[in-house]
DNA sequence: TAGATTGTTAATCGATTAACAATC
DNA sequence: TAGATTGTTAATCGATTAACAATC
């Protein structure tokens, strides 16, 4: 499914934002919102907004803006939040239990089927039910039960093997948590959570205000 | 200390990676690279790399391209990774103790000197030699102790209240992993790690890549 | 209808890439 | 010296902002 035209990832990564912020006007039940209100709240300029927007659809009218409601749906199904995805995780260490344990990921959609590591301790310890396996099963388990989605939470030593492991059987989209960057081939989707890129950002920032 | 010309935010997201790729170069006893080298490395172009890097002094010398030690001590100083920084943490659930016990952050010059939850259960629970404090305490220690970094692992509801209590007793500099924006004076830095938004970011290309 | 606000085109701004003289 | 590669200027590309006709 080819889109006419590509959607810049500056615009991408804008839409979460948005989303979010519709999600908490429909909490607080407001009905319509215009793109310079929505300017207001996410800083981005309401031109930026219509622009984005427009990428998807025309979803406004002119003389009123836009409908909270359709437009958090329209978002959502943009965003794939409508779909549900399979979910397995490796690396039981600190980050990936924290992550495991988080339930807003499976509100969003993302279900943590497995959890694996190469730790004899930690193997049959239960993380919201789901019981942490050996990191030898993960191929079968990603064959059997149809997994989409790898989350990788090993140090970036064997990282590369295991995204590797997971692309071979079939996975076709990576969350990626170790500090490195994944050579795989184009059409798998990696999403990097840096988090020393972005401690060292904080660093570099606080330096350059004083 | 004002820099000549602002550095934008898009060289400086890059900076760290650089560093990255440096330190494993380092590691493998490489003496000098070429921004060419670094090219395929990053998968910046050698142009972008060499604008880069001149945005904060010539590092390299013409024929022979970049010595590696010396590159990377360049970095490690423009990051601010030579500098130690004290940090408070709020929010000891999942994501704050994993972000407690990580190691790798002390590495790099960022030490948690005290963690604060509002859960009575927490109060007392040590994380890697630090003992849990209640949210009450947060203010002096702060004062007392000098604090410049504060990290907010909270839930979205009082994040911002923290932030401001934060910035109320000195701190400088945010790294917020809560979902919101925090709305501060802009003297202050905040680095945001929005979850939610890598995972609906993942999500949408996904399905792009269908 | 008059007022408001969108959708969209055009103008501007900024970031990336290309090219090459300088120089090690 | 000849070859390599930087530092830097100029050209290109893409993203953001401004403007306004369309229209609810």
């Amino acid at each position: 499914m080819m889109k006419n035209k590509k959607v810049s990832m500056a615009v991408i990564r804008r839409l979460p934002k948005y989303y979010r912020y519709l999600t908490d006007l429909l909490d607080n039940d407001i009905k319509r919102i215009s793109s310079q209100e929505l300017s207001k709240l996410t800083d981005f300029t309401a031109s930026q907004i219509r622009q984005d927007l427009n990428n998807f659809g025309g979803f406004g009218q002119q003389g009123y803006g836009y409908n909270v409601e359709d437009l958090h749906k329209e978002l959502g199904r943009i965003l794939g939040l409508d779909k549900t995805y399979k979910a397995v995780l490796v690396g039981a260490g600190n980050l990936g239990q924290a992550i495991a344990n988080y339930r807003g990921f499976e509100d969003s959609g993302f279900k943590i089927m497995g959890i694996f590591d190469k730790n004899p301790k930690m193997i049959g310890i239960k993380l919201r039910d789901v019981e942490i396996e050996d990191v030898d099963e993960m191929s079968n388990f990603i064959k059997e039960n149809d997994i989409e989605i790898g989350i990788i939470c090993t140090p970036k030593e064997g990282s590369q093997e295991i995204a590797e492991e997971m692309v071979k059987n079939g996975i076709s989209g990576i969350w990626n948590f170790a500090p490195a960057d994944l050579k795989l081939p184009e059409e798998i989707t990696v999403e990097n959570v840096h988090l020393n890129e972005s401690l060292f950002t904080l660093s570099y920032l606080l330096k350059e205000n004083d």
